[in-house]
DNA sequence: GCTTGAACCTCTAGCAGCTAGAGGATGTAT
DNA sequence: ATACATCCTCTAGCTGCTAGAGGTTCAAGC
């Protein structure tokens, strides 16, 4: 049995996480000690190993809810959990697209500051005027 | 004169993000007419697509802020902004640089899911156990 | 058995950066 | 004069946590 602080240490997620993670219900009410506090097993740290490695890998707390459940059902077709890592790839893709074209338009303005005054600053005037970026970049977040 | 709702329009920006970002001090207080209703004039609408513009190449608003005093103050060193600029590159390239190892680690999950019952997954089986990773990803967001 | 102190508990509020909706006032065209 | 699109303020919600207040429990040492 490990105590909640246990758990945080071994899976490296902050205790307070792991609450939320039980308010949210993607953590099962653990048990409890006569005096209240919370006692874990090993599923349990199964469990949120597998929701801390879904996280580094970016899906979402409801894309994980979704990928817990599959797993909890071992005969279902695995089309469903296929489809959500598929989704999540093309994200990254997209996120990394637009990155790209960020790093180039940032490049560009850093590597054409002259260092003078802020009124001749290249950096600025990039930023003033949309019409001198050479990419498109027209969703923040993506 | 424009209608908040003409500068969303000619600004890609929500009505009550423009309200947000007046309410947060980004925007100043525009002039009123004498029922209140806000009105903006060009160098409001310039500010404005300044802002939207450096949201789209992923500045924080803390650094717009600081973007915007400097673009006020044409006579002081341009130092500074470059060094923004250089600081949220750096940013850019450490995300792109993450978001590589997630996508190698997703084409692989993806690649070797066989489409049997979720229990032979491999997309969750990779989950369950992060030493099946070839790649580091420690840390989320980043 | 008693004391200490680290670790636990609940609850509330806060972070970025918006977004949505309620409920009502204004502005403009006809 | 009326209709109705657009405006107003205010509050609450979103994701995914994180921090702190104020109080309780557990385990180890004496």
């Amino acid at each position: 049995m490990l105590t909640i602080g246990t758990l945080s240490k071994k899976t490296g997620t902050k205790v307070q996480t792991i609450r939320y993670y039980e308010q949210i219900g993607l953590m099962p009410d653990p048990g409890r000690t006569g005096g209240g506090q919370r006692r874990y097993d090993n599923a349990q740290l199964d469990r949120l190993s597998f929701i801390r490695h879904s996280r580094q890998l970016g899906f979402s707390l409801d894309a994980i809810r979704e990928l817990l459940d599959l797993s909890d059902h071992p005969n279902r077709p695995c089309d469903e959990a296929d489809a959500i890592a598929r989704r999540q790839l093309k994200q990254v893709e997209q996120r990394m697209a637009r990155l790209k074209a960020l790093r180039t338009e940032l490049k560009r303005m850093v590597h054409e500051c002259s260092g003078g005054r802020t009124a001749d600053c290249r950096v600025l005037e990039v930023l003033r005027d949309h019409s001198e970026c050479l990419t498109e970049h027209d969703e923040i977040g993506a």
